[in-house]
DNA sequence: GCCGTTTTCGGCCCGACTGTTTTCAGTCG
């Protein structure tokens, strides 16, 4: 696990202590905030202290994120010291760590689990569970049958679901709520926000959102939202906000047949193995005039919309999901109700115009220092993508001809499209040894003939062995176009030694792409944890691009990564890594992905013109690609 | 614990829903 993220663990368990101990809620907030902070920092903060000429160096440059002060800065040098936080060793010792599960339980808080700790002793799900078997639990303050029933329900849903779940399948539920809303009488917008709509890794929960013509039309469509097909519970309803869960159906090729990706595959097979059986939905309603208002407040992280509203306030305006106020001292009421006309709230761009921003993407709406822009970044489209770099065919683990591949990427508007079958060492992915390798080279050329208005490139997507040597010799990576070098196995390498692997193969001269570079699986397996700094560094002085893998299960390089990898000046590919026709379809994920790295068309080699991308492909190795 | 275009002290986003309550606390996003 990345430096950053185990540090920002380390913070949030820290806060959850402190809430538990009822400590000051404020003092509780700074470190969850400091913690999400550091997760999404792009910089990776275990090479910005080890580079730093002294501590006081470190720490200056540690203060300098937003939400980091003197503590927290203390804090992080110790965990970069010592691997751990001595108040955190500390506080986790008062607190019984089975109560600090139950924090991810929906419904139990902070407070409901102090008093049910302090007053009858529960300490993890299983004394909960007795509490709630013999009835003891009914003896907390507030604590009634109801009450009780929803933690019984929730217990359950917890315990047979994985939480989160991964962007792809995600989008496939949401993308169907929506529609299922979109038909009901009176609504007249309807779009899926949240997390979901930024286009994050994974999700825990989808956010859907509806404009209704009248009340009536409101309360019908919620009516409907809770009946939907595929809901599994109810878990509140009202005229504006019902919560339900919604069961996943799962996808029958991920499912598993066979074993993990250890060595090769694409993004692998079994990953529908700890299938999540429901998500929870949640629909909100807000009449047409607040639509814009409403979906950036369901839309901005929890960090940007607290700076948003902070925004709002300096300019003497009250922010909220139906619109941008006067804030005019009025009556303990919202100004919604006051009568109060908004100042914008119809669209998101008048809203935002209203507070001085330019129209944010969704993408970019974290909390990351984008209020600071002047103008909306140019960020990378799906249609500025015109070449696909990284496809399987049946030579190797892919579904697809090399001519079913070709015509299906001209059918999606691509002028090239690179055919990057597995090399010899992925066995389970059916990797060419070198006499396939030069058959499937001719085969490649022979397919040119067949397919107009595209150029096949003759490629492969070469493993990069555990010593960063590549997985084929010089004189068959001369026969190829392009080489997509990707690490596969010896995935558990400590940093110091997956940082010369890579560097190894970003140096190969006939290397052209840095495939899923740390070989991470989301939700399911951390990769290679190399000195990323180093690994851009020497992209950059050798034009070799780094892969946004676009398949939901890898997104490798994951964003926070990707802006680090744009903002040192490195080239970008985006590849849907093809096995199966539908696997196209996921390039939104690594466009999106691209664009919460704040990556505009221009490094991304993928948008370039055939011609540009041809030359950058024969750059020093001279006579390929004819 | 963090932060500063009123502040180095005194603030820290806002509203809906639920359940247990006779006016509100807790949770969630």
């Amino acid at each position: 696990m990345p430096f950053n993220q185990r540090l920002a663990d380390e913070l949030a368990r820290m806060a959850s202590c402190m809430e538990l101990l009822g400590v000051d809620a404020f003092r509780v907030r700074a470190h969850q905030r400091a913690a999400r902070a550091i997760e999404s920092d792009p910089t990776d903060l275990r090479e910005l202290i080890d580079r730093s000429a002294n501590e006081a160096a470190a720490k200056a440059a540690l203060r300098a994120i937003e939400g980091v002060g003197d503590k927290i800065a203390d804090k992080a040098l110790e965990f970069a010291r010592d691997g751990a936080i001595a108040e955190a060793r500390q506080l986790a010792g008062e607190v019984p760590a089975g109560l600090l599960a139950l924090l991810e339980v929906p419904g139990l808080g902070p407070k409901t689990l102090r008093a049910l700790w302090q007053g009858i002793g529960v300490t993890d799900a299983a004394s909960l569970k007795r509490a709630i078997h013999d009835g003891t639990i009914l003896t907390v303050p507030r604590m009634g049958n109801k009450a009780v029933d929803k933690i019984r329900h929730a217990l359950m849903i917890v315990e047979e679901s994985a939480g989160r779940l991964r962007l792809g399948p995600a989008w496939a539920v949401a993308a169907r709520i929506v529609e299922h809303m979109r038909r009901q009488v009176g609504v007249v917008e309807a779009q899926f926000a949240g997390s979901l709509r930024r286009g994050r890794e994974s999700v825990g929960d989808i956010d859907v959102l509806i404009a209704a013509r009248t009340p009536e039309d409101a309360e019908g469509a919620h009516g409907a939202f809770v009946a939907m097909p595929g809901v599994t519970a109810v878990l509140a309803s009202g005229k504006t906000r019902s919560s339900v869960r919604v069961a996943i159906e799962p996808d029958p090729r991920w499912e598993p047949p066979t074993g993990g990706d250890g060595s090769g595959g694409g993004p692998g097979p079994g990953a529908g193995a700890a299938a999540v059986p429901s998500v929870q939905a949640d629909l909100r309603t807000v009449p047409p005039e607040s639509w814009g208002a409403a979906l950036m407040y369901f839309t901005g992280s929890k960090d940007h919309n607290v700076q948003l509203r902070g925004l709002a306030q300096l300019r003497g305006l009250t922010l909220n999901e139906y619109g941008l106020f006067p804030d005019e001292p009025g009556p303990d009421k919202p100004p919604q109700q006051r009568g109060v006309r908004a100042i914008a709230a119809r669209t998101e761009g008048e809203v935002y115009a209203a507070l001085g921003l330019p129209e944010l993407p969704p993408e970019l709406r974290e909390g990351r220092g984008e209020l600071g822009l002047a103008a909306a970044p140019g960020l990378v489209r799906e249609e500025n993508i015109r070449a696909e770099l990284h496809a399987h065919t049946t030579a190797s683990d892919g579904w697809l001809s090399v001519v079913g591949l070709a015509e299906r990427a001209r059918l999606r508007g691509f002028h090239t499209v690179a055919v990057t079958d597995h090399s010899r060492s992925s066995t389970i992915a059916r990797g060419l040894d070198a006499a396939r390798l030069r058959a499937h080279v001719r085969a490649v050329h022979e397919a040119r003939s067949q397919v107009s208005g595209i150029t096949i490139l003759a490629g492969s997507e070469v493993d990069i062995l555990a010593d960063g040597s590549l997985d084929y010799d010089d004189d068959l990576l001369g026969l190829l176009d392009v080489v997509v070098a990707s690490p596969h196995a010896s995935l558990d390498q400590p940093p110091a030694v997956a940082t010369a692997r890579l560097l190894r193969a970003i140096e190969h001269p006939r290397v052209r792409v840095l495939g899923h570079p740390t070989g991470r699986l989301v939700l399911r397996r951390a990769g290679l944890e190399p000195a990323m700094g180093e690994l851009f560094a020497a992209a950059r002085e050798h034009g070799v691009a780094l892969e946004i893998n676009a398949h939901w299960m890898r997104l490798d390089l994951r964003d926070t990564h990707a802006r680090a990898a744009a903002e040192a000046g490195c080239l970008i590919a985006i590849n849907c890594d093809v096995h199966a026709p539908e696997d196209f379809d996921n390039l939104r994920f690594g466009v999106m992905t691209a664009r919460r790295a704040w990556i505009g068309p221009g490094p991304v080699v993928n948008t370039w013109p055939a011609e540009r991308l041809h030359a950058w492909l024969r750059s020093g190795r001279p006579g390929a690609i004819t």
